[in-house]
DNA sequence: CGCTATTTTGATGTTGATCAACTCTTGTGG
DNA sequence: CCACAAGAGTTGATCAACATCAAAATAGCG
């Protein structure tokens, strides 16, 4: 496993020219940054955004403690980013899916606090901060659409905060998986997990062996099935009122 | 007991003409939005800035599920925003200290997630959220400010979110309290936690009795000393141990 | 000064962590 | 393609931390 982090090395690719329309045709267009962007702007962006990967399971996108110097967009694949606590315990912070930004947290600090990490095959765009400030100056929009990025995340922390009990955790990040895969055009009700349970258990704060007893008993009744790591959501309604929210992650 | 909350209400009262610079007087001008801008701007900012107040302990400023109009600056006093989760049972998000902003996490949503009430006479600045954002596309450091804001307090939520166990969080917390007293002038290892001890005991997610018993033990072992409301910060090096990291609250 | 809410203290209960063993999956090289 | 190894996941037994319940002590307030 590499022990190289990715962040500002050699590895990127600039966008060839013939792809200069490339956050144009990006299908995760909506999910990214420009969304309703005029067209002229949304090359403007693309000019300075780099394309990076494929990476492969186990790299280090961002190793924690590094200057902050760049955000990252997911095209492809899953990622996930951690916190080490105190005798260096991994937290998994979230997981992160094609369509969101990665990196944002570090603004304040101007370096990562988190680690991100490749969990499968992912191709990544670099987004230089520095001139994305700048371009958003010119773009009322795209200043919007970052201080919704971390509104929203805020929100969906303090959400989750509130949350009790084993179960409300499990039921929780099932169905804002499921919510997350629906926009991205999958089914909300059967997907495949492909972290590892002991990385879900890291981020649902509870231990492997309790997740693993929860999907049980929530097979057990009927709630869902699993086929190692395919999920099947049967009950989609009882999962939801233990969590009483639309989504999450 | 108000039951009513006050955002956008009548109780606000805009600046007379002579406060006109009241930003730019403001004792908390540092910890606020303006920061380092030049004065005409500041007076730009000042000029749709409203006072309200002062608030009683147990008034509402912002009730849950309102939409979001404004953002709020603190000028004095001693609020908590509070999320309501399954079987209504409320958390306390966070407490919040003058010079602080309240509201920002309503941006994603478009209204308010979080509930925000006095615990002491509070004067509040309310800044209309249209406003500020028009503000801000001719001030680059406004947007970077809102933006550091937000990303710090998810980084710090990151980090918390990490600790385990019930002494390592109240740890944390007497620490970053203590740490958000000395910015704003007063000492790090002396003060008075005027929430109850149940509001902290619910943003810390542990029950008050296990609060209490743990604020007890530390007395024991000498880390602090407690009279009533009051906390004596005795041994701050081994509580800072306890959770490794300069600030939080 | 007495009432009420808060805090503390003690006893008991539960949830979920931990430890340990076993099974299943995945990936590798012969 | 199979054998093997290593990691991942499951299962069961035990234990500790913390919640909950109940009640006394204290502080705050009219």
């Amino acid at each position: 496993m590499n022990t190289e982090s990715i962040d500002g090395e050699g590895k990127s690719t600039p966008y060839p020219q013939r792809l200069t329309g490339a956050c144009l045709h990006c299908s995760l267009r909506a999910l990214c940054i420009p969304d309703h962007l005029p067209i002229d702007l949304i090359e403007q962006l693309a000019a300075f955004v780099h394309n990076i990967g494929p990476l492969h399971k186990g790299e280090t996108l961002i190793r924690a403690g590094e200057p902050f110097r760049a955000v990252y967009a997911i095209r492809s694949g899953l990622l996930k980013s951690s916190v080490f606590g105190e005798s260096n315990a991994e937290h998994v912070a979230e997981f992160l899916l094609p369509g969101e930004l990665i990196g944002l947290d570090a603004i304040a600090a101007a370096r990562h606090i988190t680690q991100v990490t490749v969990l499968d095959t992912a191709v990544v765009c670099r987004v230089p901060y520095e001139q994305l400030l700048t371009l958003s100056r010119r773009v009322p929009g795209l200043e919007r659409r970052l201080l919704r990025i971390l509104s929203a995340e805020i929100s969906h922390e303090e959400w989750f905060m509130a949350l009790e009990g084993a179960e409300n955790r499990v039921a929780s990040f099932l169905i804002g998986f499921g919510a997350k895969m629906e926009v991205r055009g999958y089914s909300a009700v059967e997907f495949t997990l492909k972290m590892t349970r002991r990385d879900i258990a890291s981020h649902l704060r509870i231990a492997p062996e309790t997740l693993s007893r929860v999907l049980k008993v929530f097979q057990e009744r009927g709630l869902i099935s699993i086929k190692g790591k395919k999920i099947h959501l049967l009950d989609r309604f009882e999962l939801e009122t233990r969590c009483s929210h639309p989504a999450g992650g």
